[in-house]
DNA sequence: GTCATCATGTAATCTGTTACATGATTTC
DNA sequence: GAAATCATGTAACAGATTACATGATGAC
């Protein structure tokens, strides 16, 4: 029964797969075009797929129907393959979209980790640590500062709430940083 | 020529590898208590390996001559195989985390990640993908804080240091999530 | 002229996740 | 006695990175 039902299915497809539906609705892309895209858009700093994993999903989505290939010859340039969304991948990415919940972040960092065995550090290597993560964080949140004014004065809001948590999320490193370090100075005067 | 200096090689093994090389600091275990060591510890929080990743590591770091395996027989419970770090093991850890620079932090958000694309989404579908990340962060953030106080009470000064960074963290997500919704808020008041 | 960069991608590898297996022991 | 948990892992698969390839064009 309900053989008629179009196949309710697997929305369950990884979050990158989605990333690089989401960037076909601007338009027709070959894969070179959507990487340079990740590449620039806010995108990059929260996600950042290879390449060859970028044509992997493009293929995977005309496999699933939601993307349609075609093959453009160029005399000058290599020949490429422009993707654009269907119908189909619409309502795939809509549905993705408006599912819930939607999964937990997640963070890699290698500073805690090391930091985790700090106790087999000793203390200037550990005080280095802390402070190239601080360094490291000020930097990319004055990347965030000028993204996010662009992006606003653009009026990209979707993007600049974007920018918005990378600025939130380097200033607590900062503060935490800057924290840790002061931990460590009390504890060497204590000495 | 120089066919006996020691290798200079490999301290480029990914972080899990150096990860279950630190826990192995703490004695001799088996792949089963490591699970659980690192499904307790705060790694948990920021890193959390799948147990057959962590067999994989163990297999991996016997080949490399940094940890030695040993086969126990028991009878109620299945046979097991306990590892222990050799002071090879201990140099190539101590010389990881003196080695710099440290990768940079990666954030995988799948929120940000839809955030990214909310043009296409409807005004209340969006609004409570942020209120569930500000629920969630607000959760996380009250766990963190429990474990700080047990981990500074107890001594841990490192695993609190990275539990706190996990409170910046989270202060971090609510106060963009709040900040978010209130701009969603002044938009709708416009209409 | 050499080297970087644009423009397209494929292939090989490796990391990491989910599913599978198994027998004893406690819990309800 | 059925269901969950302890205790120990392996096997299969999928996701992601790095390395490889190729030819033009622009920079120095």
């Amino acid at each position: 029964m309900s053989a008629h039902l179009p196949d309710v299915e697997a929305w369950d497809l990884p979050d990158t797969t989605y990333a690089i539906l989401g960037l076909l609705t601007f338009g027709e892309r070959s894969g070179y075009d959507l990487t340079k895209l990740v590449n620039q858009t806010i995108a990059q700093f929260f996600f950042r797929p290879a390449k060859s994993q970028i044509y992997a999903e493009l293929r995977r989505l005309v496999a699933k129907g939601y993307a349609t290939e075609r093959e453009v010859a160029q005399q000058v340039r290599p020949d490429k393959r422009l993707y654009a969304i269907t119908d189909e991948g619409r309502g795939a990415l809509r549905s993705w979209l408006d599912s819930s919940p939607t999964g937990p972040d997640t963070i890699r960092s290698p500073t805690l980790l090391k930091l985790s065995f700090g106790g087999l550090m000793d203390r200037p290597t550990l005080v280095s640590l802390i402070e190239d993560q601080r360094r490291q964080a000020t930097q990319n949140l004055a990347c965030y500062e000028v993204l996010d004014a662009q992006l606003s004065e653009a009026g990209l809001m979707f993007a600049s709430m974007v920018a918005r948590r990378g600025i939130a999320h380097e200033r607590g490193a900062i503060a935490w940083a800057t924290q840790v370090l002061e931990a460590f100075d009390r504890e060497s005067d204590a000495t």
